[in-house]
DNA sequence: TGACAATATGCGCATACACTCATATAAGTG
DNA sequence: CACTTATATGAGTGTATGCGCATATTGTCA
């Protein structure tokens, strides 16, 4: 099992990536097409310094491209599979059981584990 | 845009689930089948408390199902998908591009964005 | 070259999170 | 009931990470 920690790694790493939902905006913005900072920025309503970070640390991880273009720098999906994995979720907790059900679990699911019965 | 927001987060909080290590250790443990977290701790090599800890995060996001049998809590994935986005990406950074390729952008791109020319 | 526009980055802060230790809870057995 | 086994959890620690401010870098144009 030991060897296949980098593997494990690797894969943690690549969700990371989409487990932050800022980027995930950024995702969606560029998901249709190659896009200037400028314009994410303005689409996702971040921060400059914000998107760019964001924008860097996805280009790294081979998920995004970059090409200068003037005082402008493009991005673009690089890696497909990334859009069609957030299609998937966003399927699967969209249509996922009932919307209500989704919501509820977000709040209900998540809180410190229900305390045992009048504690 | 802003009333995608909840979207995102729970896009994010989804990925989030998959974007750590000893998690996905344990999505390889119970992806083949209901487990003890005994079972689970000896497959994983992570100390009780970590394993139990992962395990109670998975089950209240709905990744995971949680059932008693004796002293023993079973769990088992609750959530198909979660394997298929996991096969994905394996099969993605695996099989992707070049294997020597893989590594090396694991460990080049991820440096701090390498410094100009001679500085 | 100087001024301006577009993008990137160093630094500091605040929060989130994985990890461990010790201990609590729950279930089975004598 | 005491005792053991199996699992969960409260508290503390160290580190990672998202964010904003100010500033640096890069490119364009006059």
């Amino acid at each position: 099992m030991n060897e296949l920690d980098p593997v494990f790694n690797a894969v943690a790493a690549y969700f990371s990536v989409l487990s932050e939902p800022t980027r995930l905006k950024i995702m969606h913005a560029v998901c249709t097409g190659e896009k200037a900072v400028s314009q994410i920025i303005a689409e996702t309503g971040a921060t400059q310094t914000n998107v760019s970070r964001h924008l860097g640390l996805m280009f790294r991880h081979g998920v995004l491209t970059r090409r200068r273009n003037g005082t402008q720098v493009l991005y673009a999906v690089a890696d497909p599979t990334m859009v069609e994995l957030c299609r998937s979720v966003c399927n699967r907790i969209a249509s996922g059981i009932d919307e209500r059900w989704a919501l509820r679990r977000q709040f209900l699911k998540l809180l410190p584990a229900a305390k045992k019965r009048a504690a």
